[in-house]
This record gives C-alpha cells, sequence and structure tokens, in this order.
DNA sequence: ATGGTTGCAAAGTCTTTGCAACTAT
DNA sequence: ATAGTTGCAAAGACTTTGCAACCAT
C-alpha cells in the first residue's frame, strides 16, 4: 500500500532544509522515518511512543517542530479534529476527505471531484476564493455498526 | 433575517428541562436570550461579553454549561473550529455547511442536497453509517478577496 | 428540605515558547 | 564561530471540574 518510496520524502525534506537554511539532525529524520513508517492519520502522542521506540531521548516537543517542518515541506498534513490533530503523508498524495468511525475511531479517505466541484460552484455564487477545505464525515465504520457508538465525541 | 420567534425556542428550553427535572435559572435564560439575538457563529467570548453588558455577574462557567444544555436541547449546534468553538441556533434550522473567510473570520452557510448525497454514496460503498459531518471550506471572502490572508489559522 | 445552579479557583488538555546546552555547517 | 536544534520546564489557550453558597421546586 506504499504509494512512493520513502527515499523521495528524504529528498524533499533535505531540498527544503537547504532552501531555508535549516540544518539536518538525527531526531528530526528519525522522526520523519517513523512518521512515513507508521499508519497514516498519527497523533502525536502516538507518533511520539513510536518514535521513542527507537531513540528514548526524543522529546514531545521535537516531535510537534518536525511535524510542522514536515508540514512547510510538504511532506505532512494536519487533519484538524475534536481534540488532537492527527497527521498524515501528504507528499504526492492527492486531495481526500475522510470518514471517522465514532467507536473505533478509526479513519478511512474518499475522494470526490464532484464535491470539489459542488463547493466551487456555491463558492462562486457568492464570490468567495477556495483556499482549502476541511470536510469529515462521522458515524459508524463497517464493522463498528451494530454494536452502538462506545467513543462519544468530547 | 429571523427563522422563527425567539418564544418558541424559550419553549423548548422549557420543555427540555422539564423532561430531564432541570431547574429554570435567570442565568441560562439570560444567556439563551443574548444568544437567540447575537449574530450566529458566536464564540463563547462574544456571548460572554455579550452576556455581561446586561448581567455583569454571569460567569463564563455558566456560558459554557449553558451551552451544552442548549445542545442537548436541540437549540444549540457547536461549530469546532482550529482554536476555539463557535455556537450556532439549532432549532428548525436545516443542516448545512460553512466558508470561513481566512482574513476576516466571517462565515458563511450553505447547503448542498448534492454533497448529500454523495457523501452517503460512498458512505454507503465502505459500509459506513454517518451520523453526522463537519464540512468547512476555507478561503478569501469576497470583501477580502485582493487584500491578501491576514489571519492565519494557527 | 432536596437537589439543580452558580462563580471562582483549580485542574485538565493539547500546543507553543523561553532558555541554556548542544550540534551541523 | 555562527546559527539552527533539542529537551525541559513554564506558559498559553480553551474547556472542564470541585466546591461551598445559592436558589427553584
Amino acid at each position: 500500500m506504499k504509494e512512493h518510496s520513502a527515499a523521495e520524502e528524504k529528498g524533499i525534506l533535505t531540498a527544503h532544509l537547504a532552501k531555508n537554511r535549516l540544518k539536518r539532525s538525527e531526531p528530526r529524520e528519525a522522526i520523519l522515518d517513523v512518521f512515513l513508517r507508521s499508519d497514516h492519520h498519527v497523533s502525536v502522542d502516538e507518533l511520539l511512543r513510536l518514535v521513542q521506540k527507537r531513540r528514548r531521548d526524543i522529546g514531545r516537543t521535537t516531535v510537534y517542530r518536525a511535524l510542522k517542518v514536515f508540514q512547510q515541506a510538504g511532506l505532512a498534513h494536519e487533519l484538524v479534529l475534536d481534540g488532537e490533530n492527527r497527521y498524515e503523508r501528504a507528499y504526492k498524495r492527492g486531495h481526500h476527505d475522510h470518514f471517522i468511525c465514532n467507536s473505533c475511531g478509526s479513519i478511512f479517505e474518499f475522494t470526490s471531484a464532484e464535491i470539489e466541484a459542488i463547493q466551487e460552484r456555491h463558492a462562486h455564487r457568492i464570490g468567495f476564493k477556495i483556499e482549502g477545505h476541511r470536510h469529515q464525515v462521522y458515524g459508524q465504520c463497517q464493522s463498528c455498526v451494530g454494536k452502538g457508538p462506545r467513543r462519544t465525541r468530547r
């Protein structure tokens, strides 16, 4: 299920660092590594935990800062959820929206050019220039349907 | 631009209180009053400020608690934005989504049965049972276009 | 009287920032 | 040497909770 090699994304990071006169660092590279290997939609907590399996000395702050750099480099995209944010790979991945299970929390992606088009039409109607959007659909995923909701949002 | 009388919503609150063995209270009624009069999409801060114009002794906590009750009574709907949440009237208002200006912060509503239908189709495809959704489109509103973004999200 | 309601202060979450030590260039 | 990077602790922003006093029923 890999869209492309992680090596490619590491190159992107290096280029971004060069372009912005930033320096490379082991912790940040370890974080990128883990981020790329991780399932999509990791939270900071999860990512930190995964990173610390490899390097116990890496702190939470560094993860936050690394994610910020990844976003600027176009490698990560932030998903603003209710309490916490999650991060997904962004490099060479088209825009997509999400189904989020209220019971188990799992996330499914979907894309719809139609929706984008309709959105654009509505925007045009009121002279609104779209710069981005956030579209999250909540409910019960296939394997949780019938068991009733267990994870209530705040 | 009033969809219906505020009195109707006050009745709903009273009914909700009765049904749940809750008691009426002046502060909560004052908050509902101000909430109904306010422009849609108020933040807790704004609502508190408005409420305190009338009754300086009402505290922020009470506003939070009142909004929770209003939501349970179906009178208010919470809009989860980036840093803070906003609240809008929910009684007898159909579902709708939002355009949010990155510059001035103003919010415009839009409805699209088509989008809902497409969403439903995608959900059905993966056996997902939709319970709700959050669809926010960010960009520049008509009067801010051309001035460039000034209000950057966190 | 009983039990919901209120304001305040304190505690909670998640995220960012100040700072001194450290490290890449 | 110069300037970015790191971890920790502290600070921030927003929201919730504990508690004693208060008020509706």
